[in-house]
RNA sequence: GGGGGCGUAGCUCAAUUGGUUAGAGUACCAGACUGUCGAUCUGGUUGUUGCGGGUUCGAGUCCCGUCGCUCCCGCCA
């Protein structure tokens, strides 16, 4: 090594050694005489001295240090006289009286400063283009060596249980169920392409079929959909796969793991089992299939108070069979109109016709524009469900309940942050079981909600064609303070159940057959009953370090229109490779 | 595919109703300075106002188009 310690580890301990330090100049305090130097590596700042008395050669060469310039600094570890300890350094006691310096390279001006708090405010693109100087700062070393530890957490964890970390194809077949396929051109034969994953998903039943009993990979996964803050085109999923099992056994595993991840992330120890809540609940008391229940401000049922109202909106919701549920952001009274005019618009594009409220004022009376249809007795039950108390702010919605679910969901995080009820540094699981086999789509078709492997519900079969909305699968999510962890089920594992299933959706077998063939084919030959889960590590990485975007956890990542800023891909090839794999760019027709 | 935000010096931002030579902090360069740690002091350099077009006597500012980044909806079996 070309030094004897790192940057991060020298304290008073060490006083009087000869040391070695390589690292990058963070920065330099010139003097005139003695010059201080900040030397940055991943493990921490040294402050290293220069001064003309102790080798007027180095200090020379000091004299030229810029910015992140690479360089060994050799001399005498000191302490610091007392008052010019800096606690702010972990190696603040002491500091380094250097007589020898090697600069082995030059750096440019860096285009935005590297410092961890000025660089949180530069814009992203720019970092993301020169993001090898970005990873420079402590805050991203801090997540890759975060996620490392969640990755090791759960190689042991799942080791241990007796799990089988295996390795699936990148290059697989294009299904065009699902999220749009990542494509490539096959070379050896003109017209055909090979898909990248979207998920190891039938590779890892497939090895149930091959008796594998118990797989996982921390697999890359690649989908070509529009991105979000907390989607990048390729992600990592934690994937695993068991046999002969019920929901139970994957529960218990994945709390395991989650205790494991939490534990390697420093949040301590967390209470087994996870809380569970079945969809219908979910939908129910928060509005969401991903419910954040980090806070509380859920949504209540208040069909049966208005049941028979004289207040026409609600009574003619009510008696086509539709809800009334509302909201109370406690404390957000006096939230400004023009909020509540954008959650208004935010309920209609939801489906609502609008959205009524009940401010609470000071002196408790209730302020609202339609507070003067209710009758005493309605307003006394809403005041005791609701809980309603001065400085409330209440939220109503009636419509079908999947629309009112859904503004109420969505108005609840938006009013709930805006009321500042989300504590931060909390960390809230929950399961969400038992979802519907079953969704329509916007044709009104109906089409499986996680995947048409997934097996339905053991008392729900006889529903399959007769009420197959009602139908619910044996599918599940787990949930980390509302963003969706991770999503699994358990899977069909005889052909017959299968070929029942392709029916319910209205896939003739033959495209059964052409699409799935060697599943089913797989199934015929004495399938183990079979389930798992993957969870997305990016997502979850993002939650342990407290980081704003799932770009925060991943080296390289691309930006929302799925670039690279820095490798400037994706990019034209040339003709030749475009030959070689028997493509001919079609352009968009000039004006 | 749709909606919102942003784009001015290397960086972060300012620039009145459309008005004269587009500023500040920082970075950078030079000089001074022997205990700083956001070093300090003095002086200096730095602009295709993302790009293209239009309106106007005059555009950073208004209009149209376009590119890039970002947040959200759709989408993500």
């Amino acid at each position: 090594m070309l030094r004897t310690h790192t940057c991060g580890e020298l304290n008073k301990a060490h006083v009087g050694e000869r040391v070695d330090l390589c690292g990058w100049v963070a920065t330099v305090r010139d003097h005139g005489g003695v010059m201080f130097i900040d030397l940055r590596d991943r493990y921490g700042v040294t402050q290293a001295i220069f001064d003309p008395t102790d080798s007027q050669e180095a200090w020379q060469v000091a004299q030229n240090l810029r910015a992140e310039y690479v360089i060994q600094a050799s001399g005498v570890v000191e302490a610091r006289p007392p008052a010019m300890e800096n606690r702010k350094l972990a190696t603040g006691a002491i500091e380094v009286r250097c007589d020898r310096i090697t600069v082995y390279n030059k750096s440019r001006t860096p285009p935005f400063p590297l410092d961890d708090g000025e660089a949180a405010r530069v814009s992203e693109d720019l970092r993301l283009a020169y993001r090898y100087l970005d990873l420079r700062r402590a805050s991203l070393q801090k997540n890759l060596t975060l996620r490392n530890k969640m990755s090791l957490g759960v190689r042991e964890c799942l080791t241990e249980k007796g799990f089988t970390e295996v390795e699936t194809p990148i290059l697989t077949k294009s299904t065009p169920e699902g999220a749009r396929d990542y494509i490539v051109p096959n070379r050896l034969a003109a017209g055909t392409f090979f898909a990248l994953p979207q998920a190891p998903q039938q590779y890892k039943q497939l090895l149930m079929m091959g008796g594998t009993d118990r797989y996982f990979q921390i697999a890359r996964c690649f989908r070509d959909e529009d991105l979000r803050a907390d989607r990048q085109p390729e992600f990592t999923q934690i994937d695993l796969e068991m046999s002969f099992v019920t929901p139970e056994d994957i529960y218990e595993v994945i709390d395991a793991v989650l205790a494991s991840v939490m534990r390697a992330s420093g949040h301590g120890d967390i209470d087994l089992p996870l809380p569970r809540m079945t969809y219908d609940e979910a939908m129910n008391r928060y509005g969401s299939d991903k419910p954040d229940t980090r806070f509380g401000m859920e949504i209540e049922d208040l069909t049966a108070i208005f049941a028979d109202t004289s207040f026409k909106v609600f009574g003619q919701v009510i008696e086509k069979g539709g809800v009334v549920k509302a909201v109370n952001v406690k404390g957000l009274a006096g939230v400004p109109i023009r909020a509540i005019e954008d959650w208004t618009e935010l309920a209609k594009d939801e489906g609502l016709g609008g959205l009524a409220f009940i401010r609470v004022q000071e002196d408790g009376t209730w302020k609202s524009p339609i507070v003067k249809f209710f009758s005493d007795e309605e307003q006394a039950s809403l005041k005791k469900v609701l809980n309603i108390e001065v400085g409330d702010l209440v939220l109503f919605a009636a419509d079908k309940p999947a629309t009112v679910h859904a503004a109420l969901g969505r108005l609840r995080l938006l009013a709930g942050a805006m009321a500042k009820a989300i504590p931060d540094g909390k960390f809230s699981f929950t399961w969400v079981t038992e979802f519907p086999l079953f969704e329509n789509d916007a044709e009104g078709r109906l089409q499986v909600m996680h995947h048409p492997f997934t097996s339905a519900h053991p008392e729900d079969w006889d529903l399959l064609e007769s009420d197959p909305l009602r139908v619910r699968a044996q599918a599940y999510d787990i949930v980390l303070n509302g963003v969706e962890l991770g999503s699994g089920s358990i899977r069909i594992h005889n052909p017959e159940t299968q070929a029942r299933l392709f029916k319910a959706l209205g896939i003739p077998d033959e495209e059964a057959q052409n699409r799935f063939g060697h599943l089913l084919k797989a199934l015929s030959y004495g399938a183990p009953p079979h389930g798992g889960i993957a969870l997305g590590l990016d997502r979850l990485a993002m939650l342990m370090a407290g980081a704003q975007s799932i770009r925060d956890v991943i080296a390289f990542p691309k930006t929302q229109k799925a670039s690279d800023l820095m490798m400037e891909a994706p990019s034209t090839i040339d003709e030749k490779q475009l030959r070689d794999v028997h493509l001919e760019i079609r352009r968009p027709e000039a004006e």
